[in-house]
DNA sequence: CGATAAAGTTAAGGACCCTTACCAAGGTCG
DNA sequence: CGACCTTGGTAAGGGTCCTTAACTTTATCG
């Protein structure tokens, strides 16, 4: 996961040979509280002993060492059924905030959440950019403004992540097979976007975020292993096993553009042949005209328009055999459908299903997007979490 | 990598949520330690304390109640440059010996190895059973044979894993699509192979194990994302990522078998196409005759027999198309040919290389299995050693 | 108003680790 | 040959953390 990382920021990784002398039993166990109790959402001192195993004392000890260091506070009283009232702790949402960047080829979006997740702000602006320049300026004039908007000190912002399409090589420190932006991915983009923003930045593949995206807070929840199909102006694949993003050796897991297409006469790309571009093809091969998008072929094919129909019905076959492609690979539980196609999927989930009969004995639920355009922002958003909240504990013990 | 198991064997796995109090912090320590001496080999306490951290009397005490506990042990000693001589330990390899298995279509393979991994005894015999009542007294009677020629007390063997064709649905305890094996998917036949042999008892798919055996003994050391190509009477595939075996969400992953191969008139199932069996029908097509297998086509293409050469070229080209799609899904760094067509690697890998460049900008390296047909075996005895490791020393706690 | 029950605190005790200091053993140098 | 250096290993003391076992506090219920 940390693979397609820009400045890991510090050592958030346990390092496993590091020696467990008293201060990393002390750690851990608050460590343990404040998991707990963000799982719980709410509790009690006594109530936390009782789940985690601690006595009480531990518990009321490490609770208090959280609540000096920021990182939990009293949230009032529940009086059980009989007893003394107990005091509540809930862990503070603002004790740390995260930034999560989309940069897609028309729109940038950005978002400032707490350690809940919750929005304090938000901007989504066009992107109009035509140079590497400016899109970064573009990207810290817009973070800086929803920053500023939340009523944030800027330092209280401690992680970022970006999404891009592309891959990040953390060597070369630059963004590689960005087709779709041009000059994105000059060297040392990155680590000017992270030393003006002040914080570390981390740059990931939009569709392996969006996957994330979806399996924290939409179609995904508790899938063991869920494919994300991107298929946009590109396409893509994001794939996250028991939580965690698979990235393969160099990053490029998922780019399943590259998987041979034996459908035309000689050997395509699948890219050329799922993309939005190519339904905007089969539909103008089957007698449309005009100017046409994707949304607009999906939009005929609603109305009957027979061309449309069968542009649509050829994307279903050709999504159908990427997803068996994928399924007979990764033998996922979920796979969702998402990206500009999106706006289709209630066209072509039906086909799709039932090409998929045909192609292969595997057959793993299918389900549209629930996040849609917000997919990437909100898988930015989740991983910035991840290791936002692993940052703040650390801080903590380091300013202590 | 656990979804696949029969019979965990108690509580292996680090419970995330468990206090850590003081009991916990000795042991992760002493753990600390033995892991250390293993990937040593052999340190006084002196040198152990400095690359743990730890500092020189609880390096003492810990190695103390390691060894006796019989799992560290004294081997000699060592005078360094200047100063005293230090007395040097070593962990010690016969605290716990493992059970592999493998379960072929025509060979039945078992091995006892101690836990540096080095054979205790082994046996190879022909599976000539056509029960599956019959193939289970076979594994057992030699197992128990091979742990009586290594003249170990058969409690010494503190696990098994063995590899099967087929995927262990651990809810049904029972082996599914395992077609090669007449009857071997019964329920219960692996727990009645546990309580036989009296250790806890690990199922893996057999493709996966050679994939973890080539990346711990074989070809695949140290990369980061390993898939291993099963081509024999079936097609599978193995993945291993970060060490770790990707099995998908129900142990399904690597089942290219079901990958949709367009190449026929109508749609087959790639393993009809790739596997052993395809590449002798192919040869009849392009007329050999007579009793055929795979490695015949392969001597015959070697002596220059034109439908031979052309059956071998056929099967290169659907190699290739299938190591392509592999790529373009999990961008693995390394993709290891195996299976009984490793006879014919010399002859394929130079045309798969060829067919790959048209077929996907991305390229993994690809090699030949190294371990050959031993690599399911292997496979099986370093994933037992993985668990038999943190067996022998959660046991140890608990009889002192 | 006392019994009961739950939350939380205080005090004593134990386990573990670290630091400091010290001893032991082998070599080098005067 | 003995002082010194260097390294391995042990002993004693101190500190931190957790736990157990009481105790206090505060609510409900009869």
């Amino acid at each position: 996961m940390d693979e397609n990382g820009a400045m890991p920021a510090g050592d958030v990784i346990e390092q496993p040979d590091r020696p467990w002398n008293r201060g990393l039993l002390r750690r851990t166990n608050e460590r343990l509280l404040l998991d707990r109790l963000r799982a719980l959402g709410t509790a009690s001192r006594a109530q936390l002993a009782r789940e985690t195993g601690l006595s009480k004392p531990t518990v009321s000890t490490a609770l208090a060492s959280l609540a000096a260091a920021g990182l939990v506070h009293e949230v009032g009283t529940l009086t059980p059924e009989r007893g003394r009232t107990a005091v509540l702790y809930a862990p503070d949402p603002a004790a740390g905030y995260v930034l999560g960047v989309d940069i897609g080829r028309t729109w940038l979006r950005v978002a400032v959440v707490d350690l809940d997740g919750a929005v304090a702000a938000r901007a989504d602006v066009r992107n109009r950019a035509r140079t590497s320049t400016a899109l970064a300026g573009l990207v810290v004039d817009t973070a800086r403004r929803v920053i500023a908007d939340a009523a944030l000190d800027p330092a209280a912002v401690v992680h970022g992540v970006v999404g891009t399409p592309g891959v990040y090589d953390p060597a070369r420190r630059r963004v590689r097979y960005a087709a779709h932006l041009p000059g994105w991915g000059r060297a040392g983009i990155v680590d000017r976007l992270g030393e003006e923003l002040g914080m570390p930045l981390e740059v990931h593949n939009d569709a392996n975020l969006a996957a994330l995206g979806e399996y924290t807070y939409g179609a995904g929840a508790g899938s063991r292993l869920l494919a994300y199909l991107l298929i946009g102006t590109g396409l893509g694949m994001g794939v996250v096993a028991e939580g965690r993003l698979c990235t393969g050796a160099h990053g490029l897991a998922g780019e399943i553009g590259f998987l041979p297409w034996p459908g035309g006469p000689k050997p395509e790309r699948l890219e050329d042949a799922v993309s939005g571009v190519a339904v905007v093809a089969a539909a103008r091969r089957f007698g449309m005209s005009g100017r046409l998008t994707a949304k607009a072929v999906f939009d005929a094919a609603r109305l009957g328009v027979p061309a449309a129909v069968r542009a649509v019905e050829l994307e279903a076959e050709r999504v159908a055999y990427t997803v068996a492609a994928a399924a007979a690979v990764l033998d996922p539980d979920l796979i969702v459908l998402g990206g500009g196609v999106g706006q289709g999927v209630d066209l072509l989930l039906g086909p799709v299903r039932e090409h998929l009969r045909a192609l292969t004995p595997l057959r793993p639920r299918i389900a549209p997007s629930r996040l849609g355009e917000d997919a990437v922002l909100l898988g930015a958003v989740a991983t910035a979490l991840d290791t936002a909240r692993d940052l703040v504990f650390e801080h903590r013990t380091a300013g202590t």
